[in-house]
RNA sequence: GUGGGCGUAGCUCAGUUGGUUAGAGCGCCAGGUUGUGGUCCUGGAGGCCGGGGGUUCGAGACCCCUCGUCCACCCCA
C-alpha cells in the first residue's frame, strides 16, 4: 500500500466527532469567559529557548521536543504545551495585571503514540499572571470543576498538593534524594536514574517493588515554609467554601519543572487506561521572570481534550452535536427545483440537504433519513406541474401537500412543532 | 526510549496441523415496491491477507526485517 496515510501520532478528526471537538471548545469558551478570561491565540512553534525554561530535568523539553531550524537559521520549535508562549507573550507586552487568558489548540510532543497520548495533542487551559491570592488558585480549579460538570462529568476527582515556595522544594528534594538513597537498593532501576535527575519523581513512580519504598517517604507538607502552609490552607478553605471536594496527594509530584505551591491533577475514575490524568495544574510563580519579565505570579491549568472526551465516553456524557440539516429536499424532477428550495430555505437559515446525481426516490430518501433531517421536501414530476410540494415529517406516516408558494410558511411551522 | 500483543473488505472480525478460485456480520449500491426512508427479502461492488525478504512443490498462516497500531513501563494532558 503506497497511498499516504497520517504520520504516527497524528489522526484526522472526522465528522461527527469533529463537531464534538468543536462544540468541546465552545462550552469551554462559555464557562471561562464568562469568569472574565479573554482569548488568546499564541503562535504553535516559538523560539526553542522559550520552551527550555520549562525545565532541564522534564522530558517535555529533554525528550520530547519538536525542534528544527528554519530556513533563516533560527532555533525553533512547535510549543510542547501553551503555559510558556502565555509568559513569553505577557513579558513580550506588557498587559496590565491581573491578566487572565484561555487558549484553545494543538501542542506536541514526539512520545511513543498510545491512546490518549498523541504526538499532536489538543487542550483547552487558562492561565492568570499576576496575582498571588490563594482565593485566585481555588478560582482557577472552582473553573475547571465547572468545565467538567457542564460536560456531564461526574467520576472526576481533584488531587491537591502543594510543592511549596522555590526554596521549600528544593530543601524538600535534598531531603528525598538522602532518603531513598539510604534505601536505593529497595528502588526499581528506572526509579535509581530517575533519583539522579529530580528526586521529587520518584514519588511519581508507578512501579510496584517502589511503593513501600514510596509509601514511608517523607512529605512535603513537613517541609513547607510558613507563608506556603498559610497560602495552602487558603486555598483548601476556598474550595471548601466553594463545596469543592478534593484530595490531598503528598505524592502529586508534576511533571514541569516550574510548579511551585499549589499543583492540582483531575482524574477520571471512568477511565480504565493509563491515561486517566485529563486535565491538571498549578503555580508557577517565577517562570515569567525565567523569560526575562520581571517577578510574577501566574497559575492556570490545561485539560486534554482527547482524554476528557474519551472519559466522556466511558460516561457516556456529551454527545456528538445533532445534524443541523432540518430539511432534506427529494426531488425526481432532474434537481434544479431542489436547488431552488435549498437556497430558498438557507438564506433565511433553515438547514437544508439534498441528494444529487438524480437518484431514484428510494435512495433519495433513504439519504434525506441518513442526513438526521426532521422533515423531507418531496417534489416529483406531479407536484412540479401542481406548483405544489409534498412535506413529509420523518418520524411519522403522515405526510401533506401544501402550494409551492407556501413551502417557506409551512417548514417554519415544521421548525416551531419540532422546538 | 524499553518490553510485550496485534495488523485479513470502509468498520468489527472468522480463517482448522501451510494445500488450489479468501469468508461472515455491519455499512455501501441496486432490485423486490417504475412516487417514499427507518423493518424484511434478493443480488452486487469492494481484499497484491500492512510492506519487503526468506523457507517450501505450495504461505493469509512458518522465519527474519520493516512500518503501523494497541498494552505496560516511562512521561503527561
Amino acid at each position: 500500500m503506497s497511498a499516504f496515510s497520517t504520520s504516527p501520532g497524528t489522526r484526522d478528526i472526522l465528522a461527527p466527532d469533529a463537531a464534538r471537538w468543536r462544540l468541546f471548545q465552545e462550552v469551554f469558551a462559555d464557562v471561562v469567559e464568562q469568569a472574565g478570561y479573554g482569548y488568546m491565540i499564541p503562535p504553535m512553534f516559538e523560539d526553542l529557548g522559550v520552551f527550555l525554561r520549562l525545565g532541564e530535568a522534564t522530558d517535555v523539553v529533554t525528550k520530547e521536543m519538536y525542534d528544527f531550524e528554519d530556513k533563516g537559521g533560527r532555533r525553533v520549535a512547535l510549543r510542547p504545551e501553551q503555559t510558556a508562549s502565555v509568559c513569553r507573550a505577557f513579558v513580550q507586552h506588557r498587559p496590565t495585571t491581573p491578566w487572565k487568558v484561555w487558549y484553545a489548540g494543538p501542542n506536541f510532543r514526539y512520545e511513543k503514540p498510545q491512546q490518549g497520548r498523541y504526538r499532536q495533542f489538543d487542550q483547552v487551559g487558562i492561565e492568570v499572571l499576576g496575582v498571588e491570592d490563594p482565593h485566585l488558585d481555588a478560582e482557577v480549579i472552582a473553573l475547571a470543576s465547572q468545565f467538567y460538570t457542564r460536560l456531564g462529568l461526574t467520576n472526576v476527582q481533584l488531587s491537591i498538593n502543594s510543592l511549596g515556595d522555590a526554596g521549600d522544594r528544593q530543601r524538600f528534594a535534598d531531603v528525598l534524594r538522602i532518603y531513598f538513597e539510604s534505601h536505593i537498593d529497595r528502588l526499581s532501576e528506572e526509579s535509581r536514574i530517575t533519583l539522579t535527575k529530580n528526586p521529587l519523581r520518584v514519588l511519581d513512580s508507578k512501579r510496584r517493588e517502589d511503593q513501600a519504598v514510596i509509601a514511608d517517604a517523607p512529605r512535603i507538607r513537613d517541609y513547607l515554609s510558613a507563608q506556603a502552609g498559610e497560602h495552602f490552607a487558603a486555598v483548601l478553605a476556598a474550595l471548601d467554601a466553594q463545596n469543592i471536594t478534593y484530595t490531598i496527594d503528598d505524592r502529586l509530584v508534576r511533571g514541569l519543572d516550574y510548579y511551585r505551591r499549589t499543583t492540582f491533577e483531575f482524574v477520571s475514575t471512568a477511565l480504565t487506561a493509563a491515561h486517566t490524568a485529563i486535565g491538571g495544574g498549578g503555580r508557577y510563580d517565577g517562570l515569567v521572570e525565567e523569560l526575562g519579565g520581571p517577578a510574577t505570579a501566574g497559575i492556570g491549568f490545561a485539560l486534554g481534550l482527547d482524554r476528557t472526551l474519551l472519559a466522556c465516553d466511558a460516561e457516556n456524557v456529551f454527545p456528538a452535536p445533532a445534524s443541523r440539516v432540518f430539511a432534506f429536499v427529494v426531488d425526481t424532477t432532474g434537481g434544479l427545483e431542489a436547488a431552488k428550495v435549498c437556497h430558498e430555505l438557507r438564506s433565511v437559515g433553515i438547514g437544508v440537504d439534498r441528494a444529487f446525481d438524480g437518484r431514484s426516490m428510494k435512495a433519495q430518501m433513504k439519504a434525506a433519513d441518513r442526513s438526521g433531517a426532521m422533515v423531507s421536501i418531496i417534489i416529483g414530476t406531479n407536484e412540479l406541474e401542481a406548483g405544489q410540494v409534498l412535506i413529509r415529517p420523518m418520524n411519522s406516516g403522515e405526510q401533506y401537500m401544501v402550494e409551492r408558494a407556501q413551502l417557506l410558511t409551512a417548514i417554519r411551522q415544521e421548525v416551531i412543532n419540532f422546538q
